[in-house]
DNA sequence: AGCTTATTGCAACAAAGTTGCATCTACTAT
DNA sequence: ATAGTAGATGCAACTTTGTTGCAATAAGCT
């Protein structure tokens, strides 16, 4: 299963045309092994074993991932990015559910946070970010 | 003016049955002044040569405004809090608005992020935060 | 196999916010 | 008016999350 996912992402990797690190693969694999946006943490517990990368390559990983579109970062109010790989055409304006108590974060694929939202006068819409907090199944 | 809004303070602070204290009474008075949500550096600047308060007691004084009801915090993906001052009922579920030029956050009152989002099964709902990125009147 | 340039690791830094504790002060009760 | 007390404040130190500069390394090309 993991090796499936190292495959994978070797292949999206190369397909961006930039290197295939060790690094991106393994962090884009463990992105695509998860169903839920996850923290820079997250990720470094994830690659514990399999790969030491320094804490700054990851976060360099991170970033350049988001740049090519391979996974997007999501604000949260804890101050910490969380990051998730994107599938298909999931593209860019979703809704994200947090939940308050496990502090989980996934990505509501089906709410898209469109734009048609009432602004002043003169304002200008670029993106919207919604982000629905509550319990998830397993808090509630 | 200002001491207008320093009375305006004072009066909503006594309410509470908590101590009245200068850096409660300026905190609020300066957000009060404010029609937009500003970051705890910006409170700090207005209040310099009014009052000398110590950042921490600053983080302390906002977090019980929040605690009391009087302001509200917003999150924003650059890891800032940012305050407003609640007006009447305005509460809780309102939409805010950042300009991605300017940084400026403003709330959208006549847009109330309502419960009816769709969410998987078993999970449920507390509350949404809903902000809309572009660009404001002045940097459009 | 060697070259080139992007990527990595390390150390140091930065911003935002928190914690512990001694000191001070707003309010209460005299 | 004064004194006592719980609650606020100021200071120093710390934490967390993320960033920057730079020398060393290694991916992919020829």
């Amino acid at each position: 299963m993991i090796s499936d996912f190292q495959e994978q992402a070797k292949e999206i990797i190369r397909r961006t045309g930039d290197r295939v690190t060790p690094g991106r693969v393994q962090a884009l694999a463990v992105l695509l092994a998860e169903q839920r946006a996850i923290t820079h943490h997250e990720i470094e517990e994830r690659l514990l074993g399999k790969l030491q990368l320094d804490r700054v390559t990851l976060y360099r990983v991170l970033e350049w991932l988001s740049e090519k579109g391979l996974a997007h970062k999501v604000a949260s109010d804890d101050r910490v990015w969380r990051f998730r790989a994107n599938v298909d055409v999931h593209a860019h304006q979703h809704a994200h559910f947090k939940c308050t108590c496990c502090t989980k974060v996934i990505c509501l694929d089906g709410l898209n946070a469109a734009h048609d939202w009432p602004l002043p006068a003169g304002y200008r819409f670029q993106e919207a970010e919604l982000t629905v907090k509550g319990l998830c199944a397993e808090c509630a």
